[in-house]
DNA sequence: TAGGCCATCTGGTCCT
DNA sequence: AGGACCAGATGGCCTA
C-alpha cells in the first residue's frame, strides 16, 4: 500500500515525505492492521513489550516505520546517485531505469570500463616498448593517430552500452537509433534480461557495430567514440563481447 | 486486465 | 536496549 504521500510523489523513488499526522491515514491503519493480523507470530520486538501501554507500542511502531522510511529513501537517493552518472539519457520526459536496471547497468559498466583500462595499459605499454627499441633502431616510427590511442575502446564500448541501454529502455539519446531490432514504444522500462548476464546485450551492436555509428551519444570528456568520427580498431571489437556473460 | 515497479508496514535477526 | 538491515506481504500506479 501507498501511503497518502507516496501516492501523489509521481513514483518518484525519493519522495519528499513530511511525516506529520494527517501522513497516517486511516488507510495506512487499515493496512497496518492488515499487517498485524497477518503477522500474529510470537515474538516482534515491539509486539512482546507488555511495559507499554497501547499507545506507547503505536508511538513505538510509527518511530521504526519512520526509520525504516528514512532508510528506503536514503536507499532510493543513493540509486538516484547512481543513475546520475550512467551512461543513460536523462531528463524529464525520460523514464528512469529501474532499480534492478540500474543496477544491473552499473555492474555491466563497471566491468567495460574496468576492460578498458586494462586495454588502455597495454596499449601504453605497448606505445612504451616501441619508442624504447625506436630510440635504439634510429628509425622513423609512425604517429598513432587519436582515434588509435588507448581512449579510443573504452569510448567505444560506452557507446554500445548507451546506445543499447537506450534501445531497451527506449530513453532517447542525443542521436536517435534507428535500427528496427531495438525500436521500442517511449516510457518501456528495461528488461532486465538485457542488461543481465547470461546473453550478449545488445546483438545487433554486436553484430555491426558501424551501423549505429549516428544513434550514440557523446558524452562529456571522452572521445568521441562512434565509427562517424573514428575507425573502429580490431583491437576493440573484442570488448563489444565483453557484457553479460559472467 | 495482467504484469512490472514501487513505497510502505511489519516482524525477525544481527550488531553495537 | 536500540538501531540497522532484511525479507515478506500488500496495495497503488502505470503501461502494454
Amino acid at each position: 500500500m501507498d501511503s497518502d504521500t507516496g501516492s501523489t510523489c509521481s513514483r518518484s523513488s525519493s519522495p519528499d515525505l513530511v511525516v506529520d499526522s494527517s501522513f497516517f491515514s486511516s488507510k495506512m491503519f487499515q493496512q497496518a492492521e492488515k499487517n498485524s493480523d497477518r503477522s500474529l507470530s510470537p515474538g516482534g520486538k515491539i509486539r512482546n513489550r507488555p511495559d507499554l501501554s497501547k499507545a506507547d507500542l503505536q508511538e513505538l511502531r510509527l518511530k521504526v516505520n519512520s526509520r525504516e522510511r528514512k532508510r528506503m529513501h536514503d536507499l532510493n537517493q543513493a540509486m538516484d546517485g547512481l543513475r546520475e552518472v550512467m551512461p543513460y539519457a536523462q531528463g524529464p520526459s525520460v523514464r528512469k531505469l529501474s532499480k534492478i536496471s540500474t543496477l544491473l547497468l552499473a555492474r555491466n559498466y563497471i566491468l567495460m570500463l574496468s576492460s578498458s583500462l586494462e586495454e588502455m595499459k597495454k596499449l601504453v605499454g605497448e606505445v612504451y616498448g616501441s619508442n624504447v627499441a625506436q630510440t635504439h633502431a634510429h628509425a622513423p616510427r609512425p604517429v598513432l593517430a587519436p582515434a588509435q590511442l588507448p581512449l579510443h575502446p573504452l569510448a567505444q564500448s560506452l557507446h554500445s552500452l548507451a546506445a543499447g541501454t537506450a534501445a531497451v529502455s527506449s530513453a532517447p539519446l542525443q542521436h536517435t537509433s534507428t535500427h528496427p531490432a531495438t525500436a521500442q514504444t517511449p516510457h518501456s522500462p528495461p528488461a532486465a534480461g538485457y542488461l543481465g548476464f547470461h546473453a550478449p546485450p545488445f546483438p545487433s551492436l554486436l553484430k555491426d557495430p558501424l551501423q549505429l555509428a549516428g544513434s550514440y551519444r557523446h558524452f562529456p570528456g571522452m572521445p568521441c567514440p562512434c565509427s562517424l568520427c573514428q575507425p573502429l580498431p580490431a583491437s576493440t571489437a573484442s570488448l563489444h563481447g565483453l557484457s553479460m556473460s559472467k
